[in-house]
Parts: C-alpha cells; structure tokens; sequence
DNA sequence: CGTTCTCGCGCG
DNA sequence: AAAGCGCGCGAGAACG
C-alpha cells in the first residue's frame, strides 16, 4: 500500500527573534502566535487555516475534517520542510493552546533532511530550483512573510499603532506563499527517496536530541557578558583615542589595515598569526597599541557568550543546535552557539576557578593570572554547558577514529598492526620521517610531526599543504622535512596510495556505465537517475549529485579523465561543479565511515537509556541522574562496541564523567 | 533599510 | 606520481 501523506507549513509571527534564538526559544515564546497553516492531504489541493479562524480543535475538527482525520490516522506520514519548526510549533501552539491532538515523533518526515541525505542544499528555495520542479518558492511573498513575522518598528520603538502588519492584501499574499511552500514541499518530497528505516531511525534520535536540549549555567553567562562588555568598552575607547577616531572599534578589519598602513606599516591581512609576527617587529607605538588590542579583542569564542544567552530558554535549556546530516558525508553540522567550535586547543587547564573568579566579578584577578576577562573567558566556554540538577554528563570520544578508519578501508596492515597492538601511530610516523626508533620518540616536536603526517597525508596532501598545517598547528620544519614526511607517508602506506587511484578508477567506471555496480575493496558505486551512490559498509549511501566524466588537468597539468560533481560549496554555499579525485573521494568515505560508527554508537546508547546531548563528530556527551562508576563503565562498553559492518576496524574510546562540560 | 559577500576564527 | 577534507558564526563592507 502507498504511503499516505500529509504535508504541512505554519507562517508565524514573534517578538522572538527566530534567528538570534533558535526554534526551541521560540517555539516556547509566549507571544509566538501561528498566522496560518497551509495543508496537503495526499493529493488533494492544499487548504489553508487562516490568521482570523477559530484555532479551537472543535472547531477546526467541524471546518477541517480532512486534515484532523489525517492527524488522527496512524497511517499518515506528517511531513514538514525543516520539520523540528513544525514540530515545535504544533506542539507548543496548537496541542498545548488549541488543544489539537498529538503526532507522535515516529509519524514525522522532514523533506530538508530528505534533501541533505541527497546531497541537496536543505533550502527550499535553492533545491526546486537546482532540481527544475514546477513548483518553486514564492519569492515576492517571502518577503512579505518576513515583513509581517516580526513587530513593526513604529510599535517597537514607539509602541505606536498596530504590533504587527496585517491588511487584507499583505494577509493574502501570505497565505498564497504558505500554499505555494507546501505544493513545492510535496513535490520534492515525492521525487527525492524517503531515508532508509535505519537513517530514519538516526533521524528520529536527532529529533529527541534537538528537542531534549542541555542545560546552560546562566548566572556564568551573565557575568561573562558583563565583563565583555566593559572591555570592549575600553577597547574601543583606546582605539578610538589612538587612531583619532578613524578606527573606533577592534573588529574593523579594513579600517585598521588602512590605518596601519597610513602609518606606514606594511601589512598583509589581520590574521592572528600575521599580527603576533609583526609585533615581534620594531613597530611605531600607537601601531603597536592597536595591533595588542585586536589581538587580545579578535576571538569569535567570545560572541559564543551571546548566542547561549540568546538560545536559551527560562529554564535555562539551549535546544535544536544539531543540523542532521548538514555535511555531504553525513556528519552533523551545529547552529545558534555552534557547539561544534567550542575552543579547546591552547586553553588554560582548569576551567573552575577561571568560573569561579567569573561569578565573582574578580577581575583583578583574571587579569593577574589569565591577561584579561576575555582572555580567560575563552577558557571556560564549554563550562557554560553543565548537567541538569540532580544529573552528570558523560563524555566519551574516539581515538584518532578517521586514521583508524582509514586503516581498515584501505586494508592497511602496518598500520591495523600498529593499532590493534596498541603502538602509538603518530610515534611510529615519526621514527619512520626522523630515522629513529620508534622507543626514542616522546611527546614533542617529533610525535607532532608524525601526528599531522598520519591525520593528513592519507588524502593525497602535497608537501606544501603539510608545511601549512603544521605552521597553522605551531610546528616549525624545513621543507626537506615536509617533502620527506610526504614521500615517507606514501612509501610506507602503500595501500592507502593504491586506494586513492582504485576509489577514483571505480567512480569513473561507475558513471560511465550507468546502471552497473562497480565494486572497490568495501565500497560499490552506482549512477542511477541524476545522482551518483556510494555504497558504504553500513549500507548507507553517500549521493554526488549530476555526475561527469570529462577530460582536466590536474594541477601538475596532466590530462585524465575526472570524476566531477554539482555541491553546494561548504564555504560559500554556492551551488557549484567541482572536479574531485582518489585523496577527496577517501576522505569522503573515510568521514561518513567514522559518521556510521558514532550514529550507530548514538542509537545503542539511546536504548541504553543514556539521554544524549551532542554529537561533536567525534564526541558524544549524554546526561544521566548520578549513578556513580558503573554508569560510565557502561557508557564507555556501549559505545565502543563495534558494528557488525565493521568488524576488524580498530575502533578504541575514552571516556569520563562530570557536572561540567570541558576538553 | 535588509540581504549577500568576504574575512577571520573556532572545531572535528 | 599525487590535490587533505568537513562544517558555522560574527562583523564589516558592499550591494540593492
């Protein structure tokens, strides 16, 4: 029997800012009010609930008897582009004000997580228009949408008038953009292929995550912002002084390189580490004065202050910060206060009396031991996050998991050796590069050489890439060094190499011959329809979408048949072609082969009865009521455990306990 | 005035 | 013989 559908998309209007505070907060927000709710039954026309209707459940049951009997029958599929919005609001508004019946979790569908599991970009707009779909988004109407979401200025300001816009014509237009929206929902939800039950089941375990939130120490947030604030007050006083007000804040970034170069210093860009070279220079005072500040001011750590106190709700709980497979790999991406770049390398150690003297107002002695507030706050930013009352976090990671992987794809031996007994890889790199044994390596200079060599050299990365990792990582070597640690890698990791060309060799047939399995090692690729699969050990498939083989040169001008896709650029988020090849392709696999292990751990744990708080790629934080001990021990066991799809990867993980988030 | 682009920074 | 890759956010500047 065919799946029945019902399609759903509320427009809605705040004091909330959507944007500053996230779904959760706004969802929860008491003057979010819903304007309309545009609905497909199956294939029937969409019918639309407006702003001046009685939202009462009697009365929609009477006036919309179609979309509640959708509701109420378990054989429906609710579907939603962006569904966590949907969700939230259905729940918060409609349930809780209106009285309207629940929809379980299991019953939703999200036609953006449909779209980013094809590699699409998860806009609506952007995706019917890469795809050519009849329907397209409604641009003109979108932009009234954003006009009447949100309170007039006149009212905020004044509080003149009415709170927000609502003549009849802005209101028709409005919902025409709401029915619009849901007709080109329904078909890109019927040309894209539902997630496979297992990648539902990620799905759904992201939902209950997004919705479950962490909990944020406000009374730390509100302290930190104090000490901010006052001294990016003084900053900005200092600079302003100094430069006679043609700089009057740190963070203008052309302003000040104008001005530095007005004084007659050269300088290539703002950059952090451009700057500590040039102030190791003989430098004009002032010059040297406004260098210091930005330095000591330029941390985008700090800001992360704002978007926890921005996120969170009364209760002080941060939800919806995971983006289910926003990355083309299948890796989560995060959102609001991106607890994905929370700064862990080059901090101070102990961030509880840092919390402490933060609480305190004790700046006199932040500054005395850490240079600054700012400067300290850095340190004490994963503090923020601590366990609900009466509960612990958990917090384990994998070890090394992508040169593991890596390993095991590749049927690497010395390395799986290396790993399963236990040998220290990024020690073994380095006896390898330095010619010495692997007994005499300690931890420095060399071990991180060897470190950057085995994280990055299984991609194809030339020599002067790794000198530029390795400057960026604070290790300084030689070019003969770096061109010996590239050849050495690719001379003792010779499967690894043999890889890079296999992978690229069986992409290229694949696309050639439409319709075939073309196997490599772990891996099978197949182009079937406008998208290019690959077939991981999990089962799940990585999509490259628009695939050709066409002749290019590689950058050491060598023609050769390449493999080339349409991606939404990571950086810029445009939607272009780019050429790919064996070391991009690997890394690719070897990304979603280590995203399959950490979901498949996710799921366990979940039915472990861990409540989980984030995936950071490598790293997964739960939350549990204090059980001591033997609750981490079972945490550590449940996740280490290795798929079936991946028996004989070296898989290994560490893991602790605490009421306080840290590195 | 709002949106889009670029730079810089943070993480895995 | 040989190309590391994957993300998001804030601020200012540029564009409309």
């Amino acid at each position: 029997m065919r799946l029945r559908k019902l399609h759903i998309d509320f427009e809605t209007r705040s004091e909330v800012n959507l944007k500053a505070c996230g779904v959760g907060r706004y969802a929860a927000g008491e003057s979010t009010e819903v304007m309309c709710l545009a609905y497909k039954v199956d294939k029937l026309p969409t019918q639309i609930i407006k702003l001046d209707d009685d939202w009462n459940i009697s009365n929609i049951r009477r006036k919309h008897p179609r979309l509640i009997g959708a509701i109420e029958d378990g054989s429906f599929s609710v579907r939603a582009h962006n569904a966590f919005f949907e969700q939230s609001i259905y729940r918060d508004i409609l349930v809780k004000r209106f009285g309207w019946p629940e929809v379980p979790l299991k019953r939703w569908a999200c036609t953006a997580a449909k779209a980013a599991v094809h590699a699409l970009p998860r806009k609506l707009e952007t995706v019917s228009k890469i795809l050519g779909l009849n329907h397209q988004k409604d641009m003109v109407g979108h932009k009234v949408m954003q006009k009447m979401s949100k309170p007039r200025s006149q009212w905020l300001s004044k509080g003149k008038g009415d709170k927000y816009f609502t003549r009849p014509d802005q209101l028709e237009s409005l919902y025409a953009y709401c029915i619009t929206d849901v007709d080109c929902e329904a078909e890109l939800d019927d040309f894209l292929e539902d997630l496979s039950p297992h990648e539902n089941e990620v799905w759904m375990l992201d939902q209950r995550i997004n919705h479950y939130g962490f909990k944020v120490d406000r009374d730390l947030i509100r302290n930190a912002l104090k000490i901010i604030d006052r001294e990016r007050e003084q900053y900005s006083e200092l600079v302003s002084d100094v430069t006679n007000r043609e700089v009057t804040s740190v963070d203008q970034r052309e302003r000040i390189l104008q001005w530095v170069r007005d004084q007659g210093v050269s300088l290539d860009n703002m950059q952090a580490d451009t700057l500590r070279e040039k102030l190791k220079e003989k430098l004009p005072h002032d010059v040297r004065t406004i260098l210091e500040a930005r330095l000591s001011l330029g941390k985008a750590s700090v800001a992360k202050y704002l978007a926890f106190n921005n996120y969170a709700t009364p209760d002080d709980i941060i939800r919806g910060t995971l983006v289910y497979h926003q990355a083309t790999t299948g890796r989560w991406a995060g959102k609001g206060p991106q607890p994905h770049n929370l700064p862990s390398r080059g901090l101070f150690k102990k961030q509880d009396p840092i919390i402490k003297a933060v609480k305190e107002g004790d700046l006199e002695w932040l500054q005395a031991v850490y240079g600054g507030g700012i400067n300290s706050l850095v340190s004490c930013a994963r503090g923020v996050i601590q366990a609900r009352e009466g509960c612990e976090l958990l917090v384990g990671d994998w070890a090394a998991i992508e040169a593991r992987v890596l390993a095991w794809l590749t049927g690497n031996k010395p390395a799986l050796t290396d790993y399963h007994n236990g040998v220290d890889r990024y020690k073994r790199q380095a006896s390898l590069i330095f010619s010495v044994p692997i007994e005499e390596i300690e931890k420095g200079f060399k071990r991180d050489v060897g470190k950057q060599a085995e994280l990055g050299c299984g991609y194809g990365m030339g020599v002067e890439k790794f000198l530029a990792t390795c400057l960026k990582a604070g290790i300084n070597l030689s070019p003969e060094l770096a061109t010996k640690a590239v050849k050495l890698y690719r001379k003792n990791n010779k499967a690894v190499v043999d890889f890079w060309g296999d992978i690229n060799m069986a992409a290229i047939r694949a696309v050639q011959r439409k319709g075939t399995t073309v196997k490599c090692g772990l891996i099978s690729w197949k182009f079937e329809g406008r998208f290019l699969w690959c077939v991981l050990p999990s089962g799940r498939k990585l999509a490259y979408y628009d695939p050709r083989v066409s002749m290019a040169a590689t950058p050491w001008g060598e023609m050769r048949p390449t493999l080339s896709y349409m991606t939404e650029d990571s950086k810029t988020h445009k939607w272009v072609r780019r050429r790919s090849y064996g070391g991009l392709l690997t890394e690719n696999i070897v990304q979603a082969i280590a995203r399959d292990i950490m979901a498949a751990a996710m799921l366990r744990l979940d039915d472990a009865g861990f409540k989980l708080l984030l995936t950071v790629h490598d790293e997964i934080v739960a939350e549990v009521r204090r059980i001591g001990l033997l609750g981490l021990q079972k945490f550590e066991h449940v996740m280490a455990a290795t798929p079936k799809w991946a028996v004989g990867c070296p898989i290994a993980v560490e893991a602790w306990a605490d009421v306080r988030y840290h590195k």
